[in-house]
DNA sequence: CAGTGGTCTAGACCACGTT
DNA sequence: ACGTGGTCTAGACCACTGC
């Protein structure tokens, strides 16, 4: 890890650990580069990263402070996520019980979200997700062949995510996500548990790697009453 | 604006033209530097920008590439707000029509989520807005007087953010949303002209100043055949 | 092994807030 | 006027890719 995250790090710990108070001022860039023994361009990639969590506030002029929502932006941190199976470890039993897995050639609509060729075969997962037995999510997940390979029924039964990156020894890299509501469907009254008139929330999701190949397309159907989406938005940079 | 910006912003609109194929490598970050007589820093930072903003993939001992997927990157970035009102403007008609303004102490709740003290007062104010006439969303706004002060329901009509920025001169700084779903109540159908049993897509967000005051919490419930979220979720930088 | 982006430094000057 | 963070440079070395 570099110098500047290692930083980071430790001044991430000492925020957590409260001994800078939210709306107190860090010590000087300066003073920083001293004690860490660094220059003061280095301190200040390591502040990019706590200012991009929103853990500290910087102020021309004046100082470096920490957040005075401090305690609000840790959720959003440890929500950052990768797959919904690791969000729930410890807290409660995630299991996922798989009603379709084939492989077959995309639509247009599908290959055209994927960036891929209409001769190239996709994944056609169909998931259910269970939270100490109770359904709470519905998935249906598209993946092209020329990403990710040896996808077995097994396999989505654990973690897709797990698997790319462990497995496959891919590295997992952005996603967009548009959120919008919905009425029930059949499929979300028969496995989802929904009553007639139950809204659902809805999650259509393009997640690529590190290198920009997009390897999943998916559509998420969630009970209203079984989780929300907290999203964080920075001013922007220009 | 600083020189890294303004190389950004150079950079971004040859990627914008084409200038700079989707896949295609960008020039060398030494060859950049010296066309634009920088050092090489300022190119990274310049860099960082765009990366931020999903428009470049970089491969460290390879180069550094448009983003495969740069033409779904346009949307986000356009999304990136400032207040309902700006989002349409050209494109429809926006109006206003403020159905409830009053200032008013804080509940316990309010006083948390503005981080203010319960006896400073706020301003509630709960308006519905439509685009050429359709109503879209019905929003419920708290704001702290010791924040925001000399707003009046003339300026509710306009628009607040607009307000804030250039008759208070003071600069936004980043939002929390939460999103879910929800049942229809009974001024989603008197306002939003919902049916009984249509779903609605409710965002609450707390939005903050650069300082860190936070200025406003508001819950706003649309219509969920009117508009969806989109969110961009980047890898986590530590 | 050559070429690329990533990290890091020491030092300089600028822009802004505070006093 | 002073102290703070913001920008910028020139040069060095490291880490990784791909031939």
């Amino acid at each position: 890890m570099s110098l500047y995250q290692q930083v980071a790090k430790k001044l991430r710990q000492r925020i957590e650990a409260g001994n800078y108070q939210p709306g107190e001022a860090l010590p000087r860039q300066a003073e920083l580069a001293l004690e860490f023994n660094t220059s003061r361009v280095t301190i200040q990639k390591a502040l990019d990263i706590l200012f991009n969590d929103n853990l500290i506030i910087r102020k021309q002029g004046s100082g470096t402070y920490v957040s005075p929502t401090y305690s609000s932006a840790l959720d959003i941190i440890s929500s950052q996520y990768g797959g919904t199976t690791q969000l729930f470890a410890g807290k409660a039993t995630v299991s996922t019980q798989v009603l379709h897995f084939e492989i077959r050639l995309p639509t247009d609509e599908e290959s055209q979200k994927l960036h891929i060729e209409s001769t190239i075969p996709v994944y056609d997962i169909y998931r259910l997700r269970k939270l100490d037995n109770n359904p709470y999510e519905l998935t249906k997940s598209i993946m092209p062949l020329s990403v990710i390979s040896n996808l077995t029924k097994e396999v989505a039964e654990r973690s897709i995510f797990a698997f790319i990156q462990h497995d496959l020894g891919l590295e997992i890299g952005n996603a967009v996500r548009r959120i919008s509501a919905d009425k029930t469907k059949n499929d979300d009254i028969q496995y989802l548990d929904c009553e007639t008139h139950d809204p659902i929330l809805q999650v259509s999701q393009t997640v690529s790697l590190k290198d920009g190949r997009i390897f999943e397309y998916a559509q998420t159907r969630h009970r209203y009453d079984k989780g929300s989406i907290v999203v964080f938005n920075k001013v922007p940079m220009v």
